[in-house]
DNA sequence: GGCGTACTTTACCGATTAGTTATTTAACCG
DNA sequence: CGGTTAAATAACTAATCGGTAAAGTACGCC
């Protein structure tokens, strides 16, 4: 996979049935027999999707007995939203007007110096 | 490619190359050949990622004479920061303290239910 | 020890991805 | 018109992805 940590962030949520297990250990830890069950897909390829998830450090893993529980973990979320925030402007709408205010300013400013 | 925008998104965002051509983009409009310069990679490489890109709505295309320009389109950003806002409390620690605090005043009402 | 349950690993498959080179299209310019 | 510049398309390749079936591993229990 991609070396740096945020493309494989990004490929690991690029996956619907990764992101429903994301969604499901939000509720709390869970084995890999109860996140495969809501879907039809045999094992193995649920437990390929969780060393995804793994590998990207969304969800850690235990050990009980025979089961291997797994667990949210939302550090590489941080960074995503890291990385949003730069862009925040060109889909937020409230951000958009502030920044309109913040030019606004701006060009009051050199008008004024012209004075 | 997947058939949901959210998947489609994420997966245009992992890379890194993509992300930089965001990242140009943050700056302004810029042709094909000024979005490929910063990397050691053919053209038509570069094409291929525009076209990630174009189909996961993150950019836009215009027309100008023999230049096709991009422009950055936030839109799809804001869906992964909407999918994102349910997991903030995962890894955001000021979240969190809010988190614990609300809790607190749970365990409060129900102490005080008792009395 | 042997059986059942809960997974993981291996080996394979078809589709997709990220890149290449070579060719084609499109627009401007003299 | 012919030539140059900007970009897209086609055809190919090697690697990765998402799935499968079948075999292997690990633990608990009678």
């Amino acid at each position: 996979m991609q070396p740096d940590r945020l493309s494989n962030t990004f490929a690991a949520l690029a996956d619907p049935t990764r992101r429903a297990i994301l969604a499901r250990l939000m509720s709390g830890q869970a084995s890999v027999t109860e996140l495969a069950a809501p879907f039809q897909m045999t094992m193995p390829a649920v437990t390929k999707h969780l060393k995804v998830l793994e590998r990207a450090g969304l969800i850690a893993r235990g050990r009980e007995a025979q089961w291997r529980p797994c667990r949210l973990e939302g550090e590489p979320l941080r960074d995503v939203a890291e990385w949003m925030e730069p862009y925040r402007r060109f889909w937020d709408e409230s951000f958009d007007r502030l920044d309109d205010y913040l030019q606004e300013i701006q060009k009051e400013k050199k008008n004024g110096r012209k004075d």
